[in-house]
DNA sequence: AATCACTTTATTGTATACAAAAATGTTGAC
DNA sequence: GTCAACATTTTTGTATACAATAAAGTGATT
């Protein structure tokens, strides 16, 4: 286990921030993160970098890096591209998916049934993400698989969120159903539409709390 | 004109892998560009750094930087994902667009002919670069806009090389009339039909051309 | 008290020094 | 000549030192 210090250490600020260990325009000061971390300030400045990249934080050029949690208005537009994107990896899937692809996709869902029976909320995650990252790599676009991949990542804690709404787990395996229905018809624009949907609704309901909470707030 | 060192490395150097400067599996030997730049190593692994997280460039541990052409299999997919992704720009337009960016779109379309006409190539490429970024930006989602154009300018390099092909300026200034007239029209599927088409073809004439210089070179 | 100029402090960006690991070269046995 | 074990060199990764700039503090003037 002799990974480098900059890159366990981005890890881990991606996770804090994630997680809501900081709040937007936090600035992520460079000694600090030294001392809390045990080591120079070049490994930190490598992980900011990693962080900047990744969108995660912002760099204003001498004045520091600032945690950038995405806005209401960012959030929905993610969801939006999350469901497109994967109703563009449904449509090219249902042409060219295997059938082991089908079998696990399948497995994936029965899976998540049982440990929805169970209240086993990590393996209903585990089980969730492994269907939609069979659908990615059944696209048989490797590149967009990345793509997709990576902004599911982004929106897991929102997703999260979202999944916790009662009844919401039910509803989700129907669309899962759905969607398993349209990619073994082959059918392409059904698949994408089932896609897009089952997508967008996750960002609907993530609306909806937001504005709950804000009216709550207030 | 106060930039930090490490973005201006980055981008040069951004531009040296762009232009073909680099082969792939080339290592960046950080002395090397040290001393070609006239700076410590610092900032040249800041500007490393960058080249990897937007993968142009992919790190070994404690063996270096070593540039990363795509090779035929993922250009293709690429261009795929670009078309997919512009027609999901083109399907949100559609509903979204506005008249004064319909305008922009004729606009930028006549002056690409004009450019055609006068064989001015630079204003062809500028043009036909403000067509595509209108549409990604009138599908009312910032983020989606912001990728696409990542994407685009991560594709440039190559989608020149296509456009050298005889009688492809014109038949592409055919597609982006059909595109203007798709999304004035407020038919989404229609305008996402036309981009998949307009940029898959690329894709086509691009591979043509790859396998063109294979077989040259045997 | 508010504001402006100026000084001081803090923080970023860069350079250099050092440690650790990998690559390379050398020697000797077979 | 080949291969392996060891020594040397290079190179990466990290720590520290320094320079440049922004932020904060101080005091004089109105």
């Amino acid at each position: 286990m002799d990974v480098r210090h900059a890159d366990r250490i981005a890890d881990a600020l991606e996770e804090l921030v994630f997680t809501g260990q900081f709040n937007d325009g936090d600035r992520l000061d460079e000694i600090r993160l030294a001392k809390q971390f045990g080591v120079s300030r070049t490994p930190i400045r490598e992980a900011l970098q990693r962080l900047v990249a990744s969108g995660i934080a912002e760099q204003l050029p001498r004045r520091g890096v600032f945690v950038r949690q995405p806005g209401p208005v960012e959030l929905m537009e993610m969801f939006e591209t999350m469901a497109e994107i994967e109703a563009v990896c449904g449509r090219l899937a249902a042409r060219r998916i295997s059938d082991e692809a089908l079998a696990e996709l399948e497995q994936a869902n029965d899976l998540c049934r049982a440990a929805m029976a169970s209240q086993d909320t990590d393996a209903y995650y585990r089980e969730n993400e492994r269907f939609h990252h069979t659908i990615y790599a059944q696209s048989g676009n490797s590149y967009l698989a990345g793509q997709a991949l990576r902004l599911h990542r982004r929106l897991k804690p929102f997703r999260r969120l979202q999944l916790r709404l009662r009844g919401r787990l039910a509803q989700s395996m129907g669309e899962h159903e759905e969607i398993v229905a349209a990619l073994r018809s082959g059918d392409d624009a059904r698949a994408a539409t089932a896609l897009r949907d089952h997508v967008g609704i996750q960002g609907e309901k993530f609306r909806h709390l937001m504005t709950e909470l804000r009216t709550a707030a207030q």
